[in-house]
RNA sequence: CGAGGCGUGGCUCAGUUUGGUAGAGCACCUGCUUUGGGAGCAGGGGGCCGCAAGUUCGAAUCUUGUCGCCUCGACCA
């Protein structure tokens, strides 16, 4: 009997976490690995979450003015070398198309890795006028990066994700929509995910290729690793320039634009996965799992429970994402299952408790399980999902608040990052040496300079000892 | 792209040293009995041993090439 359970299980996170990581992700079925290299299959439960994700974060984006578009998925090599810092940015992971049929093309095409050119390339022919602004567009796809390592959902050659680009007349104007999409990332992130994010400015280093500033929310997975989660750009009128998008303002003058960009992609349900799951696989906050309850009958076969349990689901549990699991496997196994794929409730259903007017409810967060009345459960389950989305966030932001160190002395800083995981605040200089020396001796690398708490906590860089510029969020990356 | 490791039914692997015509557990299918933490019994199906060339009477096993995957680094959402 252990054997056969040990077979089944996966690897312990403490053992390995990137072994428990691959497991889950297998095991909950979430995706399948394809015979294209590096490019992954999402199965039923995978797409399900995101396309909750999706669903969520689209309301939220219109409540703000946000238009969905299409752009094509090509980007002629003309068209992205416009911007330089942009193509020497995206330049060595690009997809080239060169032949369409048995013809060579006259100009290769790349595969959008990001689509800012084309979106530049509309607004040229969309903005003449300061009554044409702003444009406020957003576009769910997928781009692709020839990536050369990959890994289930953190980073795969071709990835879903949703780049909203927009046009401003004014400087004030691009820089407030920029914050205003980090800060919807972030709300995001907490109220449907319970992931906690530190938000900040990245370095000149890590910032965007071609932008002026790009904000960042940063969470952190269980192992203390850092994960981009969603990043916010202020391209200023850079991008403006070089492809030529002019309007007429007000004072009856020529103007560049002022633009953004910002993204959030499928690797967010990677997130998912490393912040709540624990060895016995997923965990979804009840606002994102596909089925929030789950109903497991006990004796099925025996007369009136299956009744008992459609009642319940459509009757009681109307307006929950609920199901019943009436295949025949032993509810052990169900169990197991089902605390594989997350579910974040459980409901069990017998003999026994018909008799007893009752139902056992498990929660997947803390396994606590308790006994409830059946004519109760419509008020009951709902206030417990509440109770567990917001339990997961505060376990998360524990982790999160208890994982972060300071350091004012170089030693110090280099034991912290190599014997804790999690992230260290220490001062900066401002010099992108600094960084590489960081990294060269630790791996970790600035994650951000943030925009709470970030009083100087030392007069001097923790790398060089010159005079410190900045407050910086260091730690190791996925 | 550098350094290591690995390719044998769906999964985890044994068999490779010493060539002899492919095996286990789990999963799957059928039937009966079961059902409150991965059920039991009985029967059954499934594998060009990653691919290609070579050596040989004979290759999962030896040789060469090739493709792919995993882990760790460098690069990146």
């Amino acid at each position: 009997m252990a054997d056969k359970k040990m077979v089944e299980q996966v690897t312990s996170m403490d053992e390995d976490f990137a072994r428990w990581y691959t497991d889950v992700v297998k095991k909950a079925e979430l995706i399948e690995y394809s015979s294209v290299k590096g490019c992954l299959i999402f199965l039923p439960a995978g797409y399900a979450l995101w396309e909750n994700i999706q669903k969520l974060l689209d309301a939220r984006f219109k409540d703000t003015g946000v238009e969905n578009v299409y752009l094509p998925m090509f980007i002629p090599e003309g068209l992205l070398q416009k911007e330089k810092d942009h193509v020497e940015g995206f330049a060595p992971e690009a997809a080239w198309v060169t032949e369409g049929g048995h013809e060579k093309l006259e100009e290769r095409m790349c595969v959008r890795p990001t689509s800012e050119t084309l979106f530049c390339d509309l607004y040229k022919n969309l903005v003449h006028s300061y009554r044409d602004l702003p444009r406020v567009y957003n576009q769910w796809c997928s781009v692709v990066r020839w990536e050369k390592t990959t890994r289930p959902f953190l980073r795969s050659r071709e990835f879903l994700w949703q780049e909203g680009h927009t046009v401003h007349e004014t400087a004030e104007e691009a820089e407030e929509r920029t914050v205003q999409m980090l800060n919807v990332y972030a709300d995001f992130l907490k109220e449907e995910l319970a992931i906690p994010t530190i938000k900040g400015r990245k370095t000149d280093k890590e910032k965007f290729a071609g932008a002026i500033a790009t904000y960042t929310i940063e969470a952190m997975m269980h192992d203390g690793k850092a994960l981009q989660s969603g990043t916010s750009h202020n391209f200023g009128d850079g991008f403006a320039k070089a492809f030529g998008i002019e309007y007429t303002g007000r004072d009856n003058k020529q103007h560049n634009p002022h633009q953004t960009s910002w993204g959030l992609s499928t690797r967010l349900i990677g997130a998912l996965i490393m912040v709540h799951g624990d060895d016995d696989g997923l965990v979804l906050p009840p606002h994102i799992a596909p089925t929030q309850v789950v109903i497991v009958p006990i004796q099925q076969r025996k007369e009136g429970v299956l009744d008992v349990c459609s009642r319940v689901a459509e009757e009681s549990l109307a307006g929950i994402r609920v199901k019943i699991d009436d295949s025949d496997r032993s509810p052990g196994f169900k169990f197991a299952e089902q605390e594989m794929r997350g579910f974040p409730l459980r409901i069990e259903i017998g003999p026994r408790d018909i008799e007893n007017g009752e139902c056992v409810v498990v929660r997947r967060d803390t396994h606590e399980k308790q006994t409830v009345k059946l004519d109760e459960v419509k008020s009951f389950v709902p206030k417990l999902l509440e109770t567990i989305q917001n339990d997961m966030y505060e376990r998360a932001k524990k982790h999160l608040d208890s994982s972060i160190y300071e350091a004012t002395d170089y030693e110090e800083f280099k034991k912290i990052l190599d014997e804790k995981p999690g992230f260290v605040r220490a001062m900066w200089c401002g010099e992108q040496e600094c960084e590489d020396i960081i990294k060269a001796d630790t791996t970790a690398t600035s994650r951000c300079m943030p925009f709470e708490g970030s009083e100087p906590i030392s007069d001097k860089c923790i790398c060089c000892g010159k005079p410190a510029k900045h407050l910086v969020i260091w730690g190791k990356a996925y």
